[in-house]
DNA sequence: CGTTCTTACGTGTGTCGTAACGATC
DNA sequence: GATCGTTACGACACACGTAAGAACG
């Protein structure tokens, strides 16, 4: 077996289970990825993929196992050229991040900054999804790390490291009933329509449980996964939002006024995640401490803690 | 790069950085374990070995990290083998165990006897050697697993399952002094001179702490790795023998009388360990099954427990 | 001077690409 | 009939082996 055959085995899952696109990914032509695939069959004597006449249609038993363990042996080889990559040129690379809309947008950009002062030769990628879909880009090794509040942490194949926590602020046009009490409640907050984050995005989870927990039912009136939307909708009169504190602007969200809601709601944490065992390049380390560290310094005044 | 280089990589530090003997090793010729050696350092662009003229003497830094991501590479690529020899036929290959010269002695023949019965074709191959010797056999896939009491929960790469707890017995000739008493001490066991294991064996460590315990310092006259030895020595005379409880038969031990011990020295437990990640084939994890179920049958008269 | 690794060179295996064929939608 | 995969064949690359050379003990 070589890591020919691995390769075009992992690209034959990740095209669809199509040979053309397979090669065409790998730089091949057809043939070569079929005789791959083959070889591989041969010399394990079973089959690897379904298949429903000539075409591939899915993976056997066997092929599901193999493909696990093929995708850690080449995720090693990765390691092995990373480790060699660092010590010819410590700073020169490219970083891939995956991360939700909030952070690229609010948290992301002094940290970017910064980095990119410090490692001026390394070329940045951001790449948003959903939580879920920012643990299969991280497991996919699409992305180098992924950044965010939710999944991460659950996933046995992912090491996460904790970066900072946050919660909620409350934001409404100026004069809104609501502003003038002294203190909020959950009970108070029925009371009108809500604005805020969808399903599986920053933290709505902990945000449902909060009102499920004293037995209230939020009129969750729009929800959307990007903090600009909501502002959006609370300009246009629709309801109250509530979002992550960091996501609030002084300067272009004077028009809005905030409040700080972070004794209603369970702190949230914010966390970076990589493959376990995947060997973390020197900048990549860097960027880490970065983003840890810029929070702590720059984060207070957004309700932002270090963990 | 390819899995040669690797293969390569690891046979040249496993042969103590000899070239000549890694080719051997890989039935291949020297010149051609130069050249993938020469060909990684060449794509990584970075040194691997440390070189005292031509010949190699050990690996740089950069060698280290390479080789422990090349050994991981590797045992995935054997994972993916084995995953297909168990689909083609679940029950031939070879079982390579570790274990100390206690397991293999007394506690393995008859797990050895029903696994062979129920499975014909797996050829059994049992190394011996220190609890030490065995962490590292295990993690040079120099056996498929390890068995013994010592070393192998600690270790962060190495899958520990327990299977059996057991304890001490008094082994003596018959109308010892020690043996007219009912409840024995540990103070008693002071006065006279014992035999029992050496550091690193079979629960030595453990046996030391519980006289340290009390500021008792035993007499130990003499240490063995091996139950056979101190037996031996026991009927010699020379003092009191202090051994797993497991490794007294009665039939053929009838004339030294056991005296249970295991209300003063704590239990300890006997594991199984493998590498983290490793696919055990069908049989495999069968033999861990029988070695289990063996001890909670036959196992309570020699005092052996479940865990 | 033997041992050990490197360099140089030839050969063969094997991988990839081109091209034709077969199957499936 | 167009797309997609397999089979067949040829060319080139490259990995391995042989043989000779250099450095070290």
């Amino acid at each position: 077996m070589e890591l020919r055959n691995l390769r075009s085995l992992i690209a034959l899952v990740e095209s669809g289970f199509s040979v053309s696109r397979a090669a065409e990914q790998l730089h091949l032509v057809q043939p070569a990825v079929s005789q791959h695939i083959r070889h591989m069959e041969d010399e394990l004597g079973v089959q690897l993929f379904v298949r429903k006449g000539k075409r591939l249609t899915g993976l056997t038993g066997v092929g599901e196992q193999v493909v696990q363990y093929a995708r850690k042996a080449l995720a090693e080889t990765h390691n092995i050229l990373d480790v060699g990559r660092d010590h010819v040129e410590q700073s020169s690379g490219v970083l891939r991040v995956g991360t939700t809309h909030t952070q690229a947008r609010y948290v992301l950009p002094p940290v970017i900054n910064a980095f990119n002062k410090a490692y001026p030769e390394v070329e940045l990628q951001i790449l948003q999804g959903t939580p879920q879909q920012l643990v299969e880009m991280a497991l996919d090794d699409l992305v180098d790390f992924s950044i965010c509040t939710e999944d991460l942490a659950e996933h046995p194949l992912l090491t996460a490291v904790p970066c900072y926590k946050w919660n909620r602020s409350l934001i409404a046009l100026p004069g809104h009933p609501l502003l003038e009490r002294k203190r909020l409640t959950l009970k108070a907050l029925c009371n009108y329509p809500l604005i805020t984050y969808v399903f599986g995005f920053t933290g709505r989870g902990h945000f449902s449980d909060a009102f499920a927990k004293q037995g209230l039912k939020p009129r969750v009136v729009l929800s959307a996964s990007d903090t600009d939307v909501i502002k959006t909708y609370v300009r246009e009169g629709m309801g109250v939002g509530i979002i992550a504190s960091l996501a609030y602007t002084p300067k272009q969200d004077r028009d809005l006024v905030m409040h700080d809601l972070s004794k209603l709601f369970p702190w949230e944490i914010t966390k970076i995640a990589y493959p376990k065992g995947k060997y973390l390049r020197r900048y990549q380390q860097r960027f880490i401490e970065l983003f840890q560290r810029c929070v702590s310094e720059s984060g207070r005044w957004a309700g932002l803690l270090p963990v």
